[in-house]
DNA sequence: GCGTAACCTTACGTGCGAGTAGGTATGATG
DNA sequence: CATCATACCTACTCGCACGTAAGGTTACGC
């Protein structure tokens, strides 16, 4: 033991810099590997430190996971809820926030959708994960009352509920497909998803075709 | 060692019938814990037989899981065919189709829906599930243009293949919460489904509806 | 009735990876 | 310069679960 430490080419950092290294890494290696193939090593080594610090940085490796799926669940709402304005048209609120939920997802390919299936799958994540996913269901649900207000309608509860749900989760498909082809436009995808969502196959197969405000 | 067995309360039971069994208590298990967390003595056990035999008839873990996939896609696919006939309107066929989904979903809640998810996230077998979502984008894909021929319309394949893809993936995600609620029903979830996909969030809006012919 | 093949078991070997013990450098503060 | 906290390391322990060796027991054909 006491070996002469490896010379000191890396400078200490402060605590707060660690650990967003760390989560950088954490999030590289628990999407290409998946939660449980993902070792406390191959993370560690992935930041440039050793293990022992993501112990005592960030814990044991459920919490590992869960802060990073914290930190992106938090960055991908703020840049939705930062791209829909709140009294616009109803139609062009959802082609913000689909453009803008298709945009994040394109530039953090692999980092934040396949650590959305992760979360999904495994069981002690499931319920960190579906509270996000309902807060998106309410707020596509609000907006969509919103809309039935404008026009005078009514609908049940339980109906909006689920329409909400069919949109949030073609969308997560979308953003699936989105992840694993690397050539593909976010912009165009949410397009397509626009046109799915709003004008409805039928009348899309009629000719109609919704399109952004130029 | 050499201990006097165990009462043989249970039967020798042919192959085939062993198989079926140890087949069924994997995916109740797989389902419940998730690929990794599922240990093979415990299906071993919920199949009331013990490791070895698993080994012997079915392989190792992964054979296993991909024996899961292939038995629970197979009967998913052809509920499907067996629902939609080939020479029906396109909306008569989609009807049929999603019908066929959810009911099949909604018979097999944990089993199914759970291995699917599990599929999705798990690296060795994203591939073995994606060839089967082809398929299903596929056969829709196939009907969306049937449908567009009967107008005399065109369609660029990208944007068909897509709306074919979010079609599933919207389905998939209802699918996931049916699983999730146990006393929601299949018919309903599909027809909700289907006035989402076919007639569109703004004609729904404004009060069209589609419904299953009387 | 007797061999042979199929069925089924208990009881391991083994490797990998989560988590920890205990110690070393380095910078800030008096 | 002492001293205290913070950053950081090497080198372990230990349990879990995959996969297997080696052997028992029932059925069935001849």
């Amino acid at each position: 033991m006491a070996r002469v430490t490896t010379s000191p080419t890396f400078k200490r950092l402060p605590r707060a810099v660690r650990e967003q290294q760390m989560l950088d890494a954490a999030v590289r290696v628990f999407s290409r590997r998946g939660f449980h193939a993902a070792s406390m090593d191959e993370i560690a080594e992935d930041a440039g430190i050793s293990k022992p610090m993501v112990y005592a940085y960030l814990g044991t490796k459920e919490e590992l996971f869960i802060a990073c799926l914290h930190r992106e669940g938090t960055r991908l709402m703020e840049a939705i809820v930062a791209g829909v304005g709140a009294d616009l048209p109803p139609d062009e609120q959802l082609w913000r926030g689909l453009r803008a939920f298709f945009g994040f997802v394109g530039a953090h390919r692999d980092g934040w959708a396949v650590l959305y299936r992760q979360a999904r799958a495994q069981q002690p994540f499931a319920g960190a994960l579906s509270t996000m996913r309902e807060r998106m269901v309410e707020v596509v649900s609000a907006m969509l009352v919103q809309a039935l207000a404008a026009e005078g309608r009514e609908v049940r509860d339980m109906d909006l509920q689920v329409m909400a749900y069919a949109l949030v989760g073609a969308s997560e498909s979308l953003a699936d497909w989105l992840a694993d082809h690397p050539d593909a436009d976010p912009d165009k995808t949410a397009t397509r998803m626009m046109n799915f969502a709003w004008v409805g196959a039928a009348h899309l197969l009629h000719g109609e075709t919704w399109h952004a405000a130029p």
